[in-house]
DNA sequence: TGCTGTATGTCAATCGATTGACTAAACGCC
DNA sequence: GGCGTTTAGTCAATCGATTGACATACAGCA
C-alpha cells in the first residue's frame, strides 16, 4: 500500500463504519469500549496518522498557530519564540513560523498563507512601518476575523486586538537614570530611529529623563546590529576626551560598543559607560558583563500565546515592567558594580 | 458576511460556475481572458484567500515544509533556519517549525504533526540519540514515504535520505592544529559528549590530531552553553600554571571561557588560548574577537532546502569543508593574530 | 446543409474527517 | 406485553478546491 492509511482502511479492517472509527479514535462514547479497542489496535497496526487538512476543512478549526517574527538573527526574538513555542506545545499546538524581515510585504504574504492554511490564531510582532491597514486581512473592521490575533513585543495604535509588550518608555528612562548616576562628559543614544513602537518609546523615555536633567544627548539612529554599535562607538570614542555614556537600543548594539571600547584600549565601566536593553542571555557573559535593562520575555511570550489560545480569558492588553540588570559596564562613582 | 469567501461566492458574484473560477484563478486556458478578468476582480473585491486545506486534500500536495530544530537558544540553528527560510520563501513555501529540544519524543510528535498537516517535505536536524527507527514514520523501509526528508547539520548512519552537513571531523582537526601552532602547557576539549554526529566527529578530529602530536587532552563533556564554558574554564584556570589551550565544541562555550579568563585577569591570545567552532556572527565582536572554525551555514541550509524542494536534482549527501577563522584568542608565537 | 474543430464553459466525483439525524437491538419497568 | 430509554452503531451531507468527462456555440469548409 503506497497510500497513507485513512479512516476507511481502518473501518474495512475492523469491519465497522467510517463513522464508528472516527468516533472511537476521538474517544466519543458512542462506541463500545471493546470495539474502540479493536479500532485503536487497527489504527496503530496500519500506522494511521489523521489527515489534519481534511479535519480542518470539515470542522473549520485547526491547531496551527501562526507566529510572525521580524528577524531571526536578533536573539531577542528567539527568546520570545522559545517561550511562545513552549506555551503552544503545552496545548498541542504547533507554531507555523513566518519571518517578515521588517518588510510589510513579506509580512502580508505570510498573513495570507496563515489564513490560507486555516490557522487557528496569529501571534505577530509587526514589521517596522506596519499600518493598521496592513493588518486588515486578519483584523477586519467589519465582519469576523479569520482567527484571533495578538500582538507581542511591539505595539500598534488603532488596532483592535490584545497587545503584550514591555514598557519601553520606562526602559528608556531606566537607561538614562542609570547612566546619570555616574559622571559622563557626553551621552549618546545608539540605534533605533525606525518605525516601531519599541524604537520610539525607548528613545523617548531616554530623552525624557536626559532632558529633564539638562542634558542633550547625541542621537545616532541605525540598524540593530553589533556592527553598527562597533562602528558608531569607535568614531565617537575617537572624537571625545572625557568619559562617554552610551545607551543602546538593543544589547546587540551594546556588544559592538564593548568591542570598540576594548579595541581602543578602554575599559567599559571605568573609562566609559555602556548600557544595553533587552538583557539577552549573552549579556551575562560579555567582557565585561553588560549592564542592561531586563525585559520579561517569558511573561510577554507566554501571555501572548495564552491569549491567542484562549481569547476570552486573556484579552487584555498588557505592558510589562522592565527592570535594571546592573552589571559592570556603567560607571558608578558611589556604589561598586555588582554582577547580575 | 461572516464567512471567508470561497470559490462559490466568486462564482455567484460573476455568474459563472465554480469550475470556471478555479480554472481562471490558476490561469488555465479554458476560460476567456475577459471572463478571467472579471473573476479576478471579483476575487479581489471579496477578499478571497484560497483554502489550502481543501486544495491540499484534493491534490494531495502542500506547500508547507516542516523544519525540525533542536534548540532555538543556540544561534547556530537560527543561522541555519534563516538560510532555509530564505530558500523556501523563494519557492513560495513556508517553514512549519518544530523544536525538539533534543528530545526524540517531542521530535516524534512533531513528525506526526507534519504528516498530519500534509507537509510537502521535511528538513530535520535530528535530536540527540535519534535512531533510524525514530525516523521510520517519515522514512519507511517499505512503502512510500509521506514526503521527501532531508537531514541537515547532523548526520545519521543507516538512514536512507540526503544529508547535508559540515565536515566535523575536519573541523576538530583544524581546531587542534591551530592550538598546536602555539605553545601550551595543557590542552582541553570542552563540551559535547552527547549522542550527536557533530559532537562525536569534532571531538574525534581533535583527539586524532592531538594524539598524533603526542598530547593527551583533558576531555570535559557538558552542555552547549556559555555557562558551562565559564564554569569549566574558571576551574581549569585556577588549577593550572602555564598557558592552557581550550578547544570548544561550540562558540557558545568559548564565549563562556573568554568571560572566565577576563574575570581571572588573563588575556586570551596571550595568557591562554581559546578556539571555538561554528563561527557565529557574535565571534567577530567578542572581546577579544574569537578564533573559530567557520562553517558554511548558508551552503548547508540552502542545499538542504533545495534538496527537499527538488529531490531529483539535489539528492546527494554532502559534507561541506570548514575553514579556520583566525582572530585573536589563540597564542601565535610566530605569526601575529589578525582580525577576521 | 452537414461535418469537423475549437473555444469556452459546466458537471459531478473526489480527497478524508466530522456530525446531526436516524435505526436496531437490548434493557428496564410497571 | 407494551412502552420508553439506552446503547451502539450507521447514513449521508458537508467543508472547498480540483479535474476528467462532457456540453454548447460558433466558425470554417466542402
Amino acid at each position: 500500500m503506497s497510500r497513507r492509511a485513512n479512516l476507511r482502511d481502518i473501518a474495512d479492517a475492523v469491519g465497522v463504519s467510517v463513522s464508528a472509527v472516527s468516533l472511537a479514535l476521538r474517544g466519543e462514547a458512542r462506541v463500545s469500549e471493546e470495539t474502540a479497542e479493536r479500532i485503536r489496535a487497527a489504527a496503530k497496526r496500519l500506522g494511521y496518522v489523521p489527515n489534519r487538512a481534511a479535519s480542518a476543512l470539515r470542522t473549520q478549526r485547526s491547531d496551527i498557530v501562526a507566529v510572525c517574527l521580524n528577524d531571526l538573527s536578533n536573539p531577542i526574538f528567539n527568546e520570545f519564540l522559545t517561550h511562545i513555542e513552549d506555551e503552544l506545545q503545552q496545548s498541542g499546538r504547533m507554531p507555523y513560523l513566518g519571518v517578515s524581515r521588517e518588510d510589510p510585504e513579506r509580512q502580508a504574504r505570510f498573513l495570507e498563507a496563515a489564513i490560507s492554511q486555516g490557522a487557528g490564531g496569529l501571534l505577530i510582532c509587526p514589521a517596522r512601518g506596519t499600518t493598521p491597514e496592513d493588518l486588515r486581512v486578519v483584523l477586519p473592521t467589519t465582519g469576523r476575523a479569520p482567527f484571533p490575533t495578538v500582538l507581542f513585543s511591539r505595539s500598534l495604535e488603532d488596532v483592535a486586538c490584545p497587545q503584550f509588550g514591555n514598557d519601553d518608555f520606562a526602559a528608556g528612562q531606566l537607561m538614562a537614570e542609570r547612566l546619570l548616576a555616574g559622571a559622563h562628559e557626553t551621552y549618546h543614544w545608539l540605534g533605533g530611529g525606525h518605525d516601531s513602537s519599541t524604537a520610539r518609546a525607548r528613545e523617548a523615555g531616554f530623552r525624557n529623563v536626559m532632558e529633564r536633567a539638562g542634558h542633550v544627548p547625541g542621537i545616532h539612529h541605525g540598524p540593530t546590529s553589533r556592527a553598527f554599535g562597533h562602528a558608531t562607538a569607535a568614531r565617537l570614542l575617537r572624537e571625545s576626551s572625557g568619559p562617554v555614556g552610551f545607551a543602546c537600543f538593543s544589547d546587540l548594539i551594546a556588544f559592538g560598543v564593548l568591542a570598540a571600547a576594548a579595541q581602543a584600549g578602554l575599559r567599559a565601566g571605568r573609562d566609559l559607560s555602556v548600557i544595553g536593553c533587552d538583557d539577552m542571555e549573552e549579556a551575562r557573559f560579555s567582557v565585561p558583563p553588560l549592564t542592561s535593562i531586563w525585559i520579561d520575555k517569558s511573561a510577554i511570550g507566554r501571555l501572548a500565546a495564552r491569549s491567542v489560545l484562549d481569547p476570552e480569558a486573556e484579552a487584555v492588553t498588557r505592558r510589562i515592567a522592565p527592570r535594571l540588570a546592573d552589571r559592570a559596564t556603567v560607571r558608578s562613582p558611589s556604589a561598586t558594580p555588582s554582577a547580575g
